[in-house]
DNA sequence: CTGCTGACTGGTA
DNA sequence: GTACCAGCCAGCA
């Protein structure tokens, strides 16, 4: 399949807990193409299944990223998780890694 | 096979 | 602080 790479960038962001969250480098990273958060952008373009929480994959440095119209909806629901989440970045998160070290549970910048 | 685009990142100005 | 440039990888025409 040519969409591997996509098939298991979806893996990872499910497995993703709730109430953190995770960088488009780090979801790249854990799917085996560290600098490839393009490319899991792209692939979190179709997540349109519910298994997979697209909303608890952000930016670095707690950006909530491009996205397009629903990028409002995707704030609620960080914020539904616990998170503090601002007009466009987030200011408080806990994320399953940050900048591929230890599990930092600061928004660093 | 070649080239462009893109829900990104980091560094420099 | 914000703005712009270059680099990275995957998907698609």
């Amino acid at each position: 399949m040519a969409s591997e790479f996509r098939h298991r960038v979806l893996s990872v962001v499910r497995r993703i807990p709730a109430g953190r969250v995770a960088t488009y480098g780090d979801v790249a990273e854990l799917a085996g193409a560290p600098g490839a958060a393009r490319a899991v952008g792209t692939a979190m373009r179709e997540c349109r299944d519910p298994g997979v929480p697209c909303h608890r994959v952000i930016a670095a440095g707690g950006g909530l990223g491009g996205f397009g119209g629903n990028l409002q909806i995707k704030r609620e629901r960080l914020r539904a998780e616990g998170l503090d989440v601002g007009s466009t970045r987030v200011r408080r998160f806990h994320a399953v890694r940050w900048r591929g070290s230890a599990n930092r549970t600061k928004p660093a910048k």
